[in-house]
DNA sequence: CGAAGTGATGGAACGACGTTCCAAAGCAAG
DNA sequence: CTTGCTTTGGAACGTCGTTCCATCACTTCG
């Protein structure tokens, strides 16, 4: 036992567990841009060697981050309720999960076949056999649904890197459309001039829920 | 006229449109990486104070980048065929561009409604109106359709990027499934060790294909 | 109980990047 | 020719990810 003398030096160790959870922290603090690993070690109350000792790069890093988040989003029970009601609790999961810590939904998109997507990509996937879809079919499904998510976060997340960790989107989107209204043709961007207004109103997670209404009608439809 | 002294300072005026079509000669060679203001300089034979006096940042250059590739593939017309293949046509065509260009697909990815992404939106709008959708499901369904795109763009143009520029695509995802056959326990992920095989042997562009299918049978169902 | 070894630590240093700054050069107007 | 404005290009700044290395704490063995 080494109750007391143990000094300051390194009262609690510094584990990978210990940079990811700091990481976390200043992800969502402060945004995706502030995360580096001068912050990191500031944070920590080291240097850069150390950490660099427990983690390979920032890719790696932001990597294991992004799955943590994501594994922690994924709580929910897949084996109680009907099929489609699983896989549209799984969708809202990871759409929740994006819109708590929307530097998830960048890494997301920017980065394929990462342990996070695979988790995702899986659990849709295993809900998704309880349906009645043919085996040949389940894998353009589930891609489907994930794109679906991917191209959601990409644009989630960079909506809310603009605006701010606490910014309001409804007013972002508003000064968008305004733009549309006055920088775009009405001529050369008919459809966009037309919708422009229902930007500013919309919710973006009932659009998100209904473009999985849409993928689920479309595979019960195609099956 | 100036048709001779012209010296050699001045020979061609360095615009904006000079400096755009490097950045893609760049980009296309030598992945996204590479474009550096300094790689520009070079490539131009110049200096970074007057390209940055043509163009205000280096994510300016990129959205400006990315909509001259994709307003170039967006050649299709799109009022006389049947609106149903109309939208297919407007699909394929980003699809193909981000094949081409796989850094377009990381910046459609990354940055919201830039140029590039509201010229499909508008596109992929015009023709779901020719289709029987009322106007308060339009909105959501081109944001399917456009959220498909940029999910299967950020992943494929990451793959892309992973793999290199020339590399075998189908031999990478080879290499992805393996690595899930044996890293990633059957137990844990048993929807993706079942589909492992299928990885490797899939077509990118079918797939796709497939998920446009899947959503506009969505949209017939439900509008 | 002390010596030797090993992994962890943290800070300095490196190269590359985006961006800014500024002196010189071209060109148009008086 | 002179004056003023735009364009040019290269030097310089600050920050980033990453590498390197001297030092330290702790275990293991004699």
């Amino acid at each position: 036992m080494k109750d007391k003398p143990r000094a300051d030096r390194r009262t609690n160790p510094l584990t990978r567990d210990v940079i990811v959870q700091a990481s976390v922290e200043i992800l969502d603090a402060a945004g995706e841009r502030a995360l580096t690993f001068r912050a990191l070690s500031a944070h920590l109350s080291t240097g850069a060697g150390a950490i660099y000792h427990h983690v390979a790069s920032k890719s790696e890093l932001l990597t294991a981050v992004t799955d943590e988040v994501i594994a922690g989003a994924l709580h929910h029970g897949d084996d109680e309720v009907e099929p489609e009601q699983a896989i549209r609790a799984v969708m809202l999961d990871v759409f929740d999960a994006i819109d708590a810590h929307p530097w998830v939904g960048a890494q997301l998109a920017a980065e394929p076949w990462q342990p996070a997507v695979l988790r995702i990509f899986n659990r849709v996937g295993v809900s998704l056999e309880a349906l009645d879809v043919p085996e040949g079919f389940q894998f353009d499904a589930t891609s489907a649904l994930v794109h679906h998510i991917l191209g959601v976060a990409g644009q989630y997340a960079a909506g809310a890197r603009l605006t701010g960790p606490d910014a309001d989107r409804s007013a972002f989107l508003g000064a968008v459309a305004a733009q549309w209204a006055t920088t775009v043709a009405a001529d050369e961007y008919p459809f966009l001039a037309r919708i422009a207004k229902m930007l500013s109103e919309h919710d973006d997670r009932e659009q998100f829920r209904a473009g999985v209404d849409l993928i689920l009608a479309g595979i019960a439809a195609l099956r």
